[in-house]
DNA sequence: GGGTGAGGTTCTGTATACAACACACAGCAC
DNA sequence: GTGCTGTGTGTTGTATACAGAACCTCACCC
């Protein structure tokens, strides 16, 4: 009988190197070129070329590109090839309104879920946040650490591994966050209403807190669309 | 410059022939195994062994097998391989609750976004299914032709894609509904709720109505589960 | 007897080689 | 001048070859 690797698939500890395969590690530099804007949006990603540039052969690079399709970052076209996926506004309001449906729930679910040590644990990124409020990028870090620990609590890991994958194309956007004035500063104070429900178990104030947060995401990202355009 | 190709992405004529590449067909033809339980979940999937099978070599099953893990019909761990993925009632009620909170919205979008020829196209599908009362599998096939027609038309394709990602998944307990007594007699008078609100263009209504089919579908495949355990 | 390590087997991950398709451009006919 | 066709180049899709890791077995040692 067949016996599955259910502990190399569940568990953390069995793996503490993280395998990390070449297609991964293609992708990841890659995706970070994506995000940062150094391959421009539109523009093709052919395999020799990208794997000239990465030092290795076309095999793994062609795993990491459709990684990339399923993360959003690239798009692929039938014997054409990939290219830099494109952004724009309309994209930004299709995604956080899907984010919007997502998140708070799975917010809800993760608070209702967590254990007296998992609050322990968000209150030490909580005030890893605070320490942060002066350096916005490191803030923003913190932020996402923090809703990564937290959502990892969400018992419905179907609906987990979507609010990440809306994640991975909404990285793409949070750059902008950083270079926003006044930007930890007041998403402190509306991460005190999420952290307080964290608190004290309150799943449906983690919630509504939750959908506050991503309403002005999305106001503060198309704004800084519309005023580059 | 490079002139990306715009056509060959977002038109349907240019390919009539619909592009189908080995990998494509390997999944497809692995998916209907899987789906149909030939596949027995837990079990290993090696490459080797798929490709002797599928007749073709180690590349397009490779890939085959990445686009299955993203439609949630296999799992893959690094350097050990592929196994179908398991099946469990936690992971219907899990996917059903994302489901719930994708595709009513989903709905109520393209059901506002219906012009007078779309309503049409709908309407004969509907009498397609109400021909098709007495044939369970015919019905099952002509219902999920009327959903994939609908949710063409929701403006938002992010949300769209997210919807036909969590169906990939859902796929794999459709057949239960083939054999289950009344299905079709008690699916068409639900149906009709929402089609009704189709052609009114009632939004509202048919997210309503869409709610209520999604609770039926998983209390069925729910009681089927229980049954046979 | 139980644990341990060497060896072999099997599979994945990566590299490379080849085939087929798509597109662009030049040349020609009309 | 316009439209078509054929050729050439570049890219993807597929096949195959190789290397390395994981696992299983089994003998050996404590």
């Amino acid at each position: 009988m067949i016996e599955p690797p259910t502990l190399s698939l569940d568990q953390d500890p069995p793996h503490p190197a993280e395998h990390k395969l070449l297609s991964r590690t293609v992708a990841d530099w890659l995706a970070e070129r994506i995000i940062s804007g150094e391959e421009v949006p539109g523009s093709r990603l052919t395999e020799t070329d990208v794997a000239r540039r990465a030092g290795v052969s076309r095999s793994p690079v062609r795993e990491a590109l459709r990684i990339l399709e399923g993360e959003g970052l690239v798009q692929i076209a039938p014997r054409y090839g990939a290219q830099v996926a494109r952004v724009g506004i309309d994209d930004v309001e299709e995604l956080y309104a899907c984010r919007m449906l997502l998140e708070p729930v799975c917010t809800r679910l993760a608070v209702a879920a967590l254990a007296p040590d998992d609050i322990a644990e968000l209150d030490v990124v909580r005030s890893r946040m605070e320490r942060a409020v002066a350096n916005p990028v490191r803030f923003l870090n913190v932020n996402v650490d923090y809703f990564r620990t937290l959502v990892l609590h969400c018992p419905n890991e179907t609906l987990r591994e979507l609010v990440e994958l809306t994640w991975k194309k909404a990285v793409r956007y949070w750059s902008i966050f950083a270079r926003l004035p006044r930007y930890a500063e007041i998403s402190i104070v509306q991460h005190k209403a999420l952290h307080d429900a964290v608190l004290l178990g309150d799943g449906a104030a983690a919630e509504h807190a939750d959908r506050l947060i991503l309403e002005r995401a999305q106001k503060e990202i198309v704004a800084t669309f519309e005023h580059i355009s």
